[in-house]
DNA sequence: ACCAATGTTCGATAATAGTCGAACTATCGA
DNA sequence: TCGATAGTTCGACTATTATCGAACATTGGT
C-alpha cells in the first residue's frame, strides 16, 4: 500500500480510458465522481466486495481517469477532471451528457470546469 | 446478410461506445472513418482477415458508431457524426483529439461538426 | 499495545472478448 | 450462368477481464 503510482497527463491513452470506462461499475464511480468531488472506495461500492472495488479502482487509476490520496485510514479520490478537460477536451463533458438525462445539466457543470 | 440494424440514437449507450471503442483496431477504424466520410470495410483491415474485420463493424454498428449501408457488391461505412454530437456532446470531438497529436488539428473539423 | 476500519494483494474460477479459417450469401460483370 | 469480389456467419481456440474470499498492511482511536 505504498504511494499510488498515477500517469502523468501526456502518458494517458483513449485506449485505456475507454476500456475504463466500458464497465457499468466504473462508469458508475466516475459519475459519481463527477458530482461529488471527493470519495472513499466504501462509499462508492454497490454491495460489492472491497477486492472487486479496489480492482475497479486501479485501472481507474492507470488509466489517469481518478487520482487517490491516502487520509488516515480512509482513500480519498477525485476525478482528474482539469487535467482531462486540458488532454482531452470535449472527453467529460461527453460521460456525463447521459446522466443528465431526466436529470438538472447545471449539476454536470461542476466538473467539466 | 440482410439488411444491418442499426440502434436508434436514443438507444445508444456510452457503456456500450466505450467498450467499442476500447479496442486498437477500432478506435483506429473511427478516427479513419471520420477523416474519409465513407470507406469499405476492406479498406481498413491492417491485414487483418474478414472475419475480424466483420466482428469489429458488427460492434461499431451495435454501439451505434458507424452505419453501414449495401452499395452493390461492397458496404459503405461511414461515422454517425451528427447524431452522435447531437446525443453525446464532445465525444467525437475527444475521440480525435489524441489522434491530432504531431498532426494537423484542422483534418479534425470535418467529423466534428 | 490492541482493536476496528479501510483498502490492497493474491489466487482461483467464471465470464467475456478477440482471432482466424472455412463455409456461406449476395451482387456485379462477362 | 459462371466466376470473382465483398462481407457475414459459424465454430474452435486463446487471451483478457471480472468476481470474490482470504490473508495482509496501514492508520487512528482507546
Amino acid at each position: 500500500m505504498r504511494p499510488y503510482k498515477h500517469p502523468n497527463a501526456d502518458e494517458l491513452t483513449l485506449e485505456r480510458i475507454f476500456h475504463a470506462l466500458s464497465d457499468p461499475a466504473r462508469l458508475e464511480i466516475v459519475r459519481h465522481l463527477a458530482r461529488v468531488e471527493a470519495a472513499t472506495c466504501g462509499e462508492l461500492d454497490g454491495g460489492r466486495p472491497k477486492s472487486s472495488m479496489s480492482h475497479h479502482f486501479r485501472i481507474l487509476r492507470d488509466a489517469g481517469l481518478v487520482h487517490t490520496r491516502a487520509a488516515g485510514t480512509v482513500h480519498q479520490n477525485t476525478l482528474r477532471a482539469s487535467e482531462l478537460n486540458a488532454r482531452f477536451p470535449g472527453l467529460l463533458e461527453a460521460i456525463l451528457a447521459q446522466a443528465s438525462d431526466g436529470g438538472s445539466p447545471a449539476e454536470e457543470q461542476k466538473a467539466t470546469h
